[in-house]
RNA sequence: UGGGGCGUGGCCAAGCGGUAAGGCGCGGGGCUUUGGACCCCGUAUACGAAGGUUCGAAUCCUUCCGCCCCAGCCA
């Protein structure tokens, strides 16, 4: 696997533009607004913009766009670094704020005032959208466009001393109420708000716009290539008036790329902010987010994410990335590096009838047998063992391979058993089964040759530690979740399933908080932070690939 | 009906006038003490449509069709 991007658009153009001499080096930013955890369509920006400075070894910049001090806390801001961080890019010296330009963005903007390419207004927000005309007609001029410069400077000096309540005031570009990009009908520049922001505290009562903020902190930081969103590409020729207006230090050009869909999956923040505030999830961690927080709580390895961006491409057409893409980048790095152990998640006790009585014995079994170096640990076998409910049939179907009455199977590392007696309680739920086993056969082979079509995981009853597993499935049932029009409707209900009773092997005991591990023949898990001293829980990350559901399903 | 974009297999995505990469998925086979992994093979006579230019077009031109974005003092 490589982090190296694929070949695309942008990658092409700033190849270009280095090689044509017009940059020294590239410079990128990521720019998130710390209203909101980041998710993984955030990751594919942030690959993007990391990947390509790393590529041509220029660098990239973490900017928080902190321009709206109602919506950005301090919390969002922690988590955007901790999870830019694990995903594995380093911004060096390079953390900046759009709030950290509020003093130049201001002295600009009297500029422009000066210049007579800005003024302020006193209409309503309402008059303002009323005025601005619609799709296919140009707006009206404000009536207060005309007025001095004087008289500009004097009252925007007054918005931000103080002197007017929120919305009673803002300050506009003077560009064109009748162009046909609604962007240049004399966009807002600034706004009254008192509000607290959570770097210049209490310092500012007016704000700039992201129109206003955003190329001129680029600008600022020499950013060379501002990449962004398909939804602004008619911002751009926003973003360029400004630069072309004011004395910035550099020119920066931006680009658009869509931004990352996904199937089953909603990746908006004001969305997910809802989960969170209604208690439909259990946090911005939950292991069902789309979130970096909640995939990492997940178990969902940096790595894979870093392939999954480099495998989705970049590209300006808009798109829904199959979710089994995320899945399979998971899994391709998580089975060259993570360690096996034995699980069950729904025990169905199995008597070897034929065992010595209180005999137990220890078979060696391999950690990982992608990692030749990576040994083996001990595993305790005892006549008394758990094995998967599902991998026992009393009427099995065609393609059925694991145990059924009279059928014998392979016990991984262990013996080959036959089931010989179904045990049922009064309701007529198998609850015990009982076998027996082939002393010949101590490790799984068979000296005569003969071997099972199964082979199924086992624990010993009396070495296995209870453990609590907790499995997950695609927060939305649909999907294109929301097409029908609720996306709370398109919630799946099974999205989450406890299993409290589950057993693991005592290999599998010792592991740490966020360690993972492959429970053979079932998939992924990383133990959770809920883990208590007696009992650790475990989060599936992903399944393995599932042949004999695929043949189930293709059966109904 | 204004402006800005985008249309290549089920899903992504290369391609930039020379005769359709790759990945995911799917199907088949091999191997196998994970129905995992791995390894083979198959999967668009075709690039939204129709015309045109050319020896030759997904790539150039024309027209048409479809989809997305924009009327926050959000980003």
């Amino acid at each position: 696997m490589s982090d190296e991007l694929s070949g695309n658009f942008i990658r092409d153009i700033v190849a270009e533009d280095l090689r044509a001499g017009k940059h020294e080096t590239v410079v990128t930013r990521f720019p998130p607004e710390p209203n909101g955890y980041l998710h993984v369509g955030h990751a594919k920006s942030i690959c993007l913009n990391f990947g390509v400075a790393q590529e041509f070894g220029g660098r990239c910049h973490l900017r928080f766009d902190d321009t709206n001090p109602l919506k950005e806390e301090q919390e969002y801001i922690d988590s955007i670094k901790e999870d830019v961080r694990w995903l594995g890019f380093d911004w060096g010296e390079h953390l900046y704020n759009a709030s950290d330009y509020f003093d130049q963005l201001y002295e600009w903007a009297e500029l422009l005032i000066r210049n007579g390419r800005a003024y302020v207004d006193d209409q309503s927000a309402d008059q303002i959208r009323e005025s601005r005309g619609t799709l296919t007609e140009g707006g009206r001029d404000s009536p207060y466009r005309g007025r001095s410069g004087e008289e500009n400077l004097d009252l925007f000096r007054r918005m931000r001393a103080g002197e007017f309540p929120d919305g009673a005031r803002v300050l506009r570009a003077k560009i064109d109420m009748a162009s046909p990009n609604i962007n240049l009908r004399d966009p807002v520049m600034y706004r009254i708000l008192h509000a607290r922001h959570p770097m210049t505290g209490d310092k500012w009562c007016i704000y700039p716009s992201y129109d206003y903020a955003h190329g001129q902190s680029d600008a600022i930081e020499g950013v060379t290539h501002s990449l962004c969103t398909l939804e602004f590409e008619d911002h751009r020729p926003l973003y360029d008036w400004f630069l072309e207006h004011l004395p910035v230090p550099s020119r920066p050009r931006q680009y658009e790329f869509a931004r990352l869909n996904l199937s089953y999956t909603v990746l908006s923040k004001r969305f997910l902010l809802q989960l969170v505030k209604e208690g439909r999830v259990r946090g911005w961690d939950d292991p069902r987010m789309p979130t970096l927080s909640g995939m990492r709580r997940r178990g969902f390895p940096p790595e894979g994410i870093r392939e999954f961006a480099r495998m989705i491409g970049v590209a300006k057409r808009e798109s829904v990335v199959d979710y089994a893409a995320l899945e399979h980048s998971a899994r391709d790095y998580l089975n060259r590096t993570v360690i096996r152990r034995m699980a069950v998640l729904r025990p169905l006790k199995v008597v070897i009838t034929n065992y010595p009585e209180g005999q137990t014995e220890e078979f060696a079994a391999v950690d990982n047998p992608e990692d030749p170096g990576a040994g083996t640990h001990p595993v305790p076998f005892s006549p008394i063992l758990y094995i998967e409910r599902d991998d026992f049939m009393e009427e099995p179907p065609k393609k059925f391979y694991r145990l059924a009455p009279g059928r014998e199977v392979r016990l991984r590392y262990a013996y080959l058993i036959t089931c010989r007696e179904v045990v049922k309680d009064a309701s007529g739920q198998v609850v015990e089964l009982r076998c027996t086993y082939d002393p010949a056969t101590r490790g799984g082979t068979a000296p005569d040759g003969r071997s099972p079509k199964a082979t199924l995981h086992w624990v010993s009853a009396a070495h296995a530690r209870p453990a609590e597993v907790r499995l997950y499935e695609h927060l939305f049932k649909s999907p294109e979740p929301g097409a029908a029009g609720d996306l709370l409707a398109d919630l799946n209900p099974r999205s989450e399933e406890v299993l409290a009773r589950a057993w693991i092997e005592p290999g599998a005991a010792g592991l740490a908080v966020g360690e993972r591990v492959q429970f053979e023949r079932l998939g992924y898990f990383c133990v959770d932070p809920d883990r208590s001293a007696d009992r650790l829980v475990f989060n599936r990350t992903v399944t393995l690939r599932d042949t004999w559901a695929k043949v189930q399903s293709r059966q109904k």
